[in-house]
DNA sequence: CAAGAATGCGAGCGACCACTCGTGTTTGTC
DNA sequence: GACAAACACGAGTGGTCGCTCGCATTCTTG
């Protein structure tokens, strides 16, 4: 059977659909949000669009595929983040210069698109979004470490990769109480989330250069 | 309608129940651990059980009342944990002990039971295990500040509620990565997450008393 | 040893949900 | 305008899951 099912060309869509697939995601972005994916019916998504359950699968195979692509959707605009974020930088910058940068560029982002921490987080997702996840994590590590080891050329790798966990750990940590809280009281959390960086990175980094040692605002 | 249903006494149970909903809530934890909550099927952890479903409904109305139970058992030795682990103590005590302790305690409670972390932290799980895990939270919450203002006499309330979110925050974040960890790996994580601790609580404590500055191990 | 209560069983009920299908409507193309 | 393809609908289908019910078995009690 020399037939490929699989590579199905995709199908000419119109603008009108392409409006549809919008609007579906953000309504799955919103019912994902406030329930989670597996609460979600497919059914609630459809109804927050304001279509019916055959118009979303005009254009999703299934529920899943909703879920990647918006995933897909968030990741990409993730990597021009941190690719700004993470990238390669001076290691004569100071430390809180590089954690601040580096904090307020992944917490705007995350506070644009709440569905990522959502998606990224249920203990009840797909197989393909939590690879997705895991890509990305990975990614998002050795890029830390490359950041690390310019700091630390020395340090051995095993070090590296624990403190980088670490810091993604409480970047992670930081990010659910932010996201908590509103206004003058998220920008405290989001100062904390950078005080706690700096303060565990210094005597990593610091002891190299002997940067003058952070002052309480 | 003077008769109130709610009130039923506990119905007499033979030693033979008693070991029943021991064998269900452990395998309930079971279940729980590797699926999550909702994935969770009564027909499953009546299977894990090697008992029927109807059995299982002859100990629990319901599927939530399982976790309830199970939550109430681990929360329970729980309070006995931190009632340990976080007592009020002497402000004299250097930062490195109370938070080594603190960690120690807490992290052997939660290697020891792996459920409580499973039954607290997913999304999807019903009121009633919120409301208590909100409780815990909250009385955890206090007594953390508790300590700090014991440090810190002199901290406005605010602070001192929000560096103690972070302190549990931070707490779950190295929690998730030690459970992800095994061995030497897992102690060296331990540490860290120690390290975190101290280095973020320090310079805040610290000031007051010229405690001498971490050394690296 | 009864008699009644507690325990145990498992097929099955009702609800919900992901997903389908037959049919009707809109849009692009010639 | 004619034809096909894309779009839209929503009742319906199959499957799963929480939970029930009638009945059998084991324990306690007098």
């Amino acid at each position: 059977m020399p037939e490929n099912q699989e590579k199905e060309q995709p199908r000419r869509r119109q603008a009108r659909g392409e409006r549809r697939i919008a609007q579906l995601l953000e309504a799955a972005a919103s019912v994902f949000c406030t329930t989670g994916y597996t609460a979600a019916s497919t059914n609630a998504i459809a109804r927050e669009a304001g279509v019916s359950p055959g118009t979303l699968y005009q254009f999703f195979p299934n529920k899943e595929a909703i879920a990647i692509e918006l995933g897909d959707r968030l990741m990409h605009q993730m990597r021009e983040t941190y690719g700004e974020a993470l990238a390669p930088i001076d290691p004569a910058t100071p430390l809180e210069e590089a954690v601040g940068a580096a904090v307020d560029r992944f917490i705007a982002f995350n506070c644009d698109h709440p569905v990522f921490f959502a998606l990224m987080h249920g203990p009840d997702i797909p197989g393909r979004i939590t690879e997705e996840h895991d890509a990305l994590h990975a990614t998002l590590l050795s890029r830390i470490e490359g950041l690390l080891s310019s700091f630390l050329p020395e340090a051995p790798p095993a070090d590296l990769t624990r403190v980088a966990h670490m810091c993604l750990g409480l970047y992670k940590a930081g990010l659910e109480l932010i996201l908590g809280h509103e206004g003058a009281e998220r920008e405290a959390y989001v100062q904390e989330l950078k005080d706690v960086l700096i303060r565990y990175l210094e005597p990593l980094v610091g002891d190299r250069l002997g940067h003058a040692r952070g002052s309480l605002g």
